[in-house]
DNA sequence: CGGCGCCTTCACATCCTCTTCACGGCCGGG
DNA sequence: CCCGGCCGTGAAGAGGATGTGAAGGCGCCG
């Protein structure tokens, strides 16, 4: 609901204006956001300071090379998108020293941009349900993001998409507080409903992870917004 | 990038010595400092007499298997540190339900280091963000501005969202003092309500933070304001 | 088309907070 | 010595915030 298929944003690093040229104008019009730098070095700037989902990287370039770069995001910038090598055939044992250095796939010059594409759906899809998957946890309440699971000592709870939401915002924030606030805007973005009908999801959920046992989780601090923790000894 | 750059600690306890050498491997190299342990019992063993900053447990292994090991370090050990569950593709069902043993993620065999590597970070982020909120603290009395949290001498005190804010602008300040009026524009703003009810706000405040305990905090300046403080010595 | 979930909305119940007011003690000034 | 101001104390009522539950509508799927 508030998780859309954004535009994804690329970023391609080629001292070859004219193909990369080409292939910025193909995936643009593939529905991309395509951020396009032509040496190592800007390449790198812009990889460090923008949040792409995915890199393509030429191996081949004068000053900074594609396997510096990689390396330099790995290493040293704790960058961990999915990163594309390009390479030329002769050179193909640089594919080994790519993998190596950090890239997650790599493609042979030349290629089909359609072939490039695919590839990088593929590194999407992959990264994003490997991020997507996480188990959070809040006493013994466990909510597993990867297969939208939610147990609680060990029975599974159904609960419905917006208190699955909601309990997702705060499972991340436990033990902070969330507002009210936050909360309508993690659901409903900015076009929030007439009446807050926050009130009712919370009830819902309230009866769906707490009703059931003894000891609550989810606590309202009055004047400020909820909380999900617990709270025993402490 | 301002409270950074200590080596992680890694444990990572897996019977597979092959498997287990090439992520050590990898990890090490990526700037991590990992422990191994190839069975249940010696991990069991490192990770209450070392303080790790993420553990990395395959669940299955001969003798103690790696729910066990963590059952027993969340229980018996009282050790929170994450933990990350290496689990195999057939045994997925009975091991996530497994969660509920307290693993704070998992990844599925056979898995990229890469990903493991951004697991780990992850849990790192989200553990040191857990564990460095602001805490404010005078005596024995202290507020988590991020779960609003109040304790004195180890129990925890409700107060109103009033007081809470009074209190939270006094601790702030502690020791120096608050005059009446700096507390009212605090909490009202520019619009002060037509009595002095400040009064018995600090009235429900003093009840609630210092008639329980021997020592007051809370201090009245006569002719000036308030100020809370340890006053022992002075 | 019909049933089923889910979301929204509304109405009511309940709880809690804030405000207001009244009283009394303390203290300094007249 | 008395008075007035300042402050602690405490109770009570008004009003707001929140919990509770049900009705209705909408979209989805068979």
């Amino acid at each position: 609901m508030t998780d859309e298929p954004r535009q994804p944003n690329i970023l391609l690093v080629d001292d070859h204006r004219d193909i990369a040229g080409a292939i910025i104008e193909y995936l643009e019009h593939r529905g991309f956001a395509v951020d396009y730098a032509a040496d190592g070095v800007t390449g790198l700037h812009l990889a460090v300071t923008n949040p792409y989902d995915v890199i393509v990287l030429d191996i081949m370039m004068p000053g900074l090379d594609g396997l510096s770069v990689c390396r330099k995001l790995r290493e040293e910038a704790r960058i961990d998108t999915p990163l594309l090598m390009l390479t030329a055939r002769d050179t193909l044992d640089d594919k080994i020293a790519g993998l190596g250095a950090g890239a997650d796939d790599y493609l042979v010059k030349p290629f089909e941009v359609r072939e490039l594409e695919a590839r990088i759906s593929t590194l999407l899809r992959r990264h994003r349900r490997a991020v997507a998957r996480e188990v959070l946890t809040v006493g013994d309440l466990t909510l597993d993001t990867g297969t939208l699971r939610v147990t609680r000592a060990g029975q599974t709870l159904t609960l419905t998409p917006i208190g699955l939401k909601l309990l997702t915002v705060l499972m991340r924030a436990s033990p902070r507080v969330v507002t009210r606030q936050q909360l309508e805007r993690e659901v409903w973005g900015d076009l929030l409903p007439d009446s807050d009908t926050l009130r009712s999801h919370l009830y819902s959920l309230r009866k769906a992870i707490d009703k059931p046992f003894e000891r609550p989780l989810l606590h309202t601090i009055a004047g400020a917004g909820y909380r999900l923790s617990d709270d025993d000894g402490r």
